[in-house]
DNA sequence: TCTGGGGTCCTAGGACCC
DNA sequence: TCTGGGGTCCTAGGACCC
């Protein structure tokens, strides 16, 4: 047999990948145990499209990112359970899940909101499957979530690991992949599709050159790779051959942009509904950067039509806009998006979506605001605001420039109630 | 009728400078 | 009229991820 082209020599070097299985789903069940072995699936915002399918979902045919109103036929005629995303849910699921996991290793990288990395260097392999298999039901028994887990000496095997783990049902959940022959062969039965970093346009450029499988592309040249594919690509061969390109990343590294957009629930016309909607997004960035104690110092907003529907004329536009100086009062950044939509709105298209990103984000503590001559106010306002809407509901209190009536607000039909973050939401028990 | 949202990273190309 | 070359920096856009 060839060998993989690199040697893996860190042996003892173990990372494992923690995903938890049809997440959304998974939580929908906690709570309502009588949709377990029942299919459902999960809406994205203004419940347009099929973000999450459980097990029996997938079994029927629904695929990934279909439109809901294109699958509605199936989802219909198989009594398919649906609910729009319920994020303050799957959150705080989420944040228990981790918990569990920082128990488990002292090295984690929580990399979303339902996969983390453990590190697990200095297992011994036979060690390995037995520890995974008590952390799988720990989580099961904790908190109710079931999890596939994977592992690799580096990242984007173990990416491969949980793939099989997942997909092969000999695995039972938890796929340990250690030993060339084994991952070789492994690799041969991953299409390279479904290498983690190689999406939709490489892969369909791969392919093109006869590389269908993570094993083939394992063994091709790496000039050939640095050359076609960047950087980027190289990292994801080597990783493949058990040379760890990726670390991982035990503290969240500071954000770089915050952004808050939503498409609307129809379309809208008029510049008013626009400043309208771009100001409540802009009241929402701002408390998110606040949030995470943070100012800004410049910003962008955007405005773009349907592009579904090939028989509208379309139209999308987007302005950087400079703040006076780094804030997070949602006054200001609320003005500037305000005027800001002023100079890219055009008239007689229908829009369909508008957003808001933040940049140059800075701790607010870090950086002296000499111009804000106002700030020690701002302050005390924001907190104000912020302790209100925390208390009583999001945008429980407003600015008057994002609007009363909110018509074109986001559709959220089939959502659960929020179990475990909000009182008068808490599940009752009847006896 | 109805098609998500929030991030990061990389690269190509333009602007600018000497 | 002829009009270099190399470096840096910035930005927009694309690709990818979940």
């Amino acid at each position: 047999m060839r060998q993989l082209p690199a040697n893996h020599q860190s042996l003892l070097q173990s990372i494992a990948l923690i995903d938890c299985n049809s997440f959304y789903a998974s939580c929908e069940r906690i709570f309502n145990p009588k949709l377990l072995g029942k299919p459902i699936v999960v809406l994205s915002n203004n419940d347009g499209c099929i973000i999450t399918r459980s097990a029996e979902a997938k079994a029927l045919g629904i695929k990934m990112g279909e439109p809901y109103f294109k699958a509605k036929k199936i989802i219909e005629k198989n009594n398919v359970k649906v609910f729009s995303s319920n994020y303050s849910l799957y959150g705080d699921i989420s944040q228990r899940v981790m918990e569990i996991l920082l128990g488990f290793s002292p090295e984690v990288e929580i990399y979303s909101i339902d996969e983390a990395f453990l590190n697990f260097k200095g297992f011994k392999n036979h060690e390995l499957l037995t520890y995974c298999k008590h952390i799988r039901q720990t989580i099961k028994q904790w908190v109710g979530i079931p999890v596939s887990i994977g592992v690799g000496s580096t990242k984007t095997l173990s990416k491969i690991a949980n793939h099989l783990a997942k997909k092969e049902a000999d695995y039972e959940g938890i796929c340990i992949l250690k030993g060339d022959e084994k991952i070789e062969e492994a690799l041969n039965r991953i299409e390279i599709g479904d290498v983690w970093g190689i999406g939709r346009r490489l892969s369909k450029f791969l392919r093109n050159y006869g590389v269908c499988t993570a094993k083939q592309f394992a063994f091709l040249d790496r000039r050939w790779i640095r050359k076609n594919m960047g950087v980027v690509g190289e990292k994801i061969q080597l990783e493949l051959c058990g040379v760890s390109c990726l670390d991982l990343e035990l503290l969240p590294s500071p954000k770089k942009s915050c952004c808050v957009s939503r498409s609307f629930s129809r379309p809208i016309e008029k510049i008013e509904e626009l400043q309208e909607s771009i100001a409540n997004y802009g009241s929402r960035v701002a408390e998110k950067i606040r949030e995470e104690g943070l100012i800004a110092q410049s910003m962008s907003i955007f405005v773009l039509t349907n592009h579904f529907n090939k028989k509208e004329k379309q139209y999308s536009s987007s302005i950087k806009l400079q703040l006076d100086y780094p804030t997070s009062d949602s006054k200001l950044i609320v003005k500037r998006a305000v005027e800001g939509i002023q100079r890219i709105y055009k008239e007689s298209y229908r829009y369909k979506k508008a957003g808001i990103i933040l940049y140059e984000l800075h701790s607010s503590s870090s950086v002296r605001g000499l111009l804000d001559y106002d700030k020690p106010r701002t302050d005390s306002l924001m907190r104000s605001l912020d302790e209100i809407n925390y208390r009583y509901g999001s945008a429980t209190l407003r600015l008057a420039a994002e609007g009363i009536r909110r018509s074109w607000h986001m559709r959220r039909e089939k959502v659960s109630p929020c179990y475990t973050t909000s009182f008068d939401q808490l599940m009752i028990v009847k006896s």
